[in-house]
DNA sequence: CACTAAACCTGGGAGC
DNA sequence: TGCTCCCAGGTTTAGT
């Protein structure tokens, strides 16, 4: 699924042409997609209210409505969020009629379409002010990766908290910094030149430092360049990113090092793939 | 506390 | 062609 960075430019690219409209309708192909906290809300409860404001957090992207509404959407491995009026006339019609369509939100300035193969992205419709009913993953996401309030601190107390943990499980910890997922938590470690099987607790104050610096720079640079298409990833224009040719280890198992030439290995952390170079890092 | 596997799903690619 | 097996940008839950 998209990462923090894909998510962004979902999230910038809609902001603009959908803050202020009205949803005129939500449009509904399969209901086990869409869950709404408190329960009873009903989930037709925002047709009609304007969208004022479009967040993210995380992976999270929040649809802010009047009334203190809010759509949260997350797009797990393979959702995809596509603004149809940004498609060629042949595109929209293929999205409209691809069976892996699952929900339509109807604005004045064209319809934005939710589509997921996999089908593990969910709509969540909550009530901004009733936290304690927000759902479980949101609640205890920790400070964006991004966002100007997360330091490098943040890494080492989480750290202190879980110190028997690897640094790369940390990395993919929602709780410890919201937003890296397998692909950059790979390049920042490697970047970090730090192993990724290292104990979260033996990671010095100056590497969690570089390793604050480097994923912040990964992001950063991976948001310019519109993101990491690597199979699935499409922006709400239907387009993919380019940040692929500037990964270093993710999905280069077993070619050489960029660095020193090497041949890249991988191993299971977390239940994930995981490469590095067992020469450069550390 | 922390690790693992399984669950949720579909599809693409490799190997035979 | 087709079958089987493995893999996938994520997260939660159950079991050890």
């Amino acid at each position: 699924m998209p990462e923090l960075p894909e998510v962004e430019i979902i999230r910038s690219y809609l902001e603009p042409v959908l803050s202020g409209q009205a949803l005129r309708k939500l449009e509904l192909r399969r209901e086990d997609i869409v869950s709404t906290w408190p329960k009873e809300l009903p989930a037709h409860v925002i047709q009609g209210k304007e969208l004022t404001t479009i967040d993210r957090k995380g992976k999270y992207l929040l649809f802010n409505f009047a009334d203190e509404f809010t759509l949260l959407i997350h797009l797990r491995m393979t959702g995809k969020l596509l603004f149809l009026p940004s498609l060629p006339e042949e595109e929209q019609l293929q999205v409209m009629e691809n069976k892996h369509t699952h929900a339509l939100l109807h604005f004045p300035a064209g319809i934005l379409a939710f589509n997921d193969v996999r089908r593990f992205g969910r709509l969540e419709i909550i009530q901004s002010d009733h936290s304690p009913t927000l759902p479980g993953g949101f609640l205890t996401l920790g400070p964006d990766a991004v966002g100007d309030e997360f330091t490098w601190q943040d890494l080492r107390d989480f750290a202190k908290h879980h110190s028997r943990i690897s640094v790369k499980a940390l990395l993919l910890d929602q709780r410890a910094v919201a937003g890296v997922g397998n692909i950059y938590a790979d390049e920042t470690l490697f970047r970090s030149a730090i192993l990724p099987h290292r104990l979260a607790g033996e990671i010095s104050d100056a590497e969690w430092q570089m390793v604050y610096q480097e994923l912040r720079n990964v992001l950063f640079s991976s948001i310019n360049a519109g993101g990491t298409s690597f199979r699935d990833y499409r922006n709400a224009g239907n387009r993919e990113g380019t940040f692929k040719q500037f990964l270093q280890v993710y999905g280069r198992s077993g070619l050489p090092c960029v660095n020193c030439g090497s041949l890249l290995q991988t191993i299971k952390i977390a239940g994930r793939s995981t490469v590095f170079c067992p020469v450069c890092q550390k």
